[in-house]
DNA sequence: GATGTCACCGAACGTTGTTCGGCAGAGCGT
DNA sequence: ACGCTCTGCCGAACAACGTTCGGTGACATC
C-alpha cells in the first residue's frame, strides 16, 4: 500500500468507470503497470468491489429511516439468525451490528411512510427476539463516496 | 424506467467495471443500445456515479462508529453548519440529518479507538451548538451494494 | 395508407484492455 | 567489487472494446 497504490485507490473511488489508461497517466504509470497494481489491489482485498450509486427515489425507495433493534437473549445464535433476516429483507440496504444500547441499527428504505409502517409493523416487529425497536426518519444522507485514507501512527 | 433500465442498473450495481459489451449482452440488447440507455441514466440522474469499495482498514479506518448528535438551537443555520462542518472531517464517511430524537447520526472511521476517542473529544465536541452526543461502536456492517428496486403501488 | 417519430440495430473506426518479453535497479551473498 | 536473483516497471502487439452514425422496423397520428 505505497502511494502508487492510494493513488490508483482514491481515482477508482472517484469513479470506478474511468479506462484504466485514463488512471495510469493521471498517476503516472504506464497503463500495464496500472492493472497489474489494480489486480493486486483486488486480489489483496483492499478493493472489495466496483457499484454504480443510484438515485433511492428510482428504486422506489424515498423515505428512509434507521431503525435502532434490541434483541434477546444476547446469544450469537439470536444475534446471527437476526441479522441475517434482516440482511435478507428486500427494504434492508445496510445492517450494523452494535456495541451500545442498541444490538442493531438498521438502514431502511421504502417508496412512502406507508409502505414503511407497513415494513416495520408487518415483517420487523414479527419476530419474537426483538425486544425493542426506535425508528428514526432519515431527512438527508450525504454519504462520502471517497473517503481519504487517514494518516498512519 | 422501464425493464431494460432496471437490467442495466442492476448490472451496474452489481459491477461498475464490466464492459459495456457484456452488459448489453446479458440484458439482451446491443452494445450500441446499451451505451445510450446508460448515457440517458446518468443524465437523467438515476446513476449518480460508479465507486470503488474499499476495505476500511487499508483507509486506516479499522474502527467504526455512529455517533448521534443533538445541536442546539434547531435553526436552519444551526443545522446547516453542522451538517457542513461534520462533513468536511475527514473521519466522517456520512452524515445523516435525522427526524426524531437525535439531530444527526454521523457514520465515523478511525484508526483505533484512540483516535476515535481524540476524534470525539478534539474536534467533535469543540463545537458549541452541540447539546450532546453518544457513541456507538460499529462490530459489524453488512452493506447491501445491489440494493432491488422495490415494487411500486 | 402516407407520414413522422422513436427505439433499436449493426458496421466502422479509433481507442482500450491485456499479455508478454525485456530492462533497470535493489538486495544479497561471496 | 562482482555476479546473481528478484522485483517492478515499461512498451509493443493483438484482440477486444467504446462510440458514432446511417439505416430499419414498429407504432401512432392524421
Amino acid at each position: 500500500m505505497d502511494e502508487l497504490d492510494s493513488a490508483i485507490v482514491r481515482e477508482l473511488q472517484r469513479d470506478a468507470r474511468q479506462s484504466n489508461r485514463d488512471i495510469a497517466r493521471k498517476v503516472g504509470v504506464a497503463p500495464s503497470t496500472c492493472l497489474e497494481r489494480t489486480r493486486l489491489l483486488r486480489e489483496r482485498g483492499v478493493i472489495r468491489g466496483y457499484h454504480a450509486d443510484i438515485a433511492p427515489a428510482a428504486l422506489n425507495r424515498g423515505v428512509q429511516a434507521l431503525v435502532s433493534v434490541q434483541v434477546r437473549p444476547l446469544s450469537r445464535a439470536v444475534i446471527d439468525a437476526f441479522k441475517a433476516f434482516a440482511h435478507g429483507l428486500p427494504e434492508v440496504t445496510a445492517v450494523f451490528v452494535m456495541a451500545g444500547n442498541d444490538d442493531f441499527v438498521i438502514h431502511v428504505g421504502a417508496q412512502d411512510n406507508e409502505h414503511l409502517h407497513a415494513f416495520l409493523v408487518d415483517r420487523l416487529s414479527q419476530r419474537k427476539e426483538i425486544v425493542g425497536f426506535r425508528t428514526s426518519i432519515i431527512f438527508q444522507h450525504l454519504a462520502k463516496h471517497d473517503p481519504a485514507p487517514l494518516p498512519g501512527t
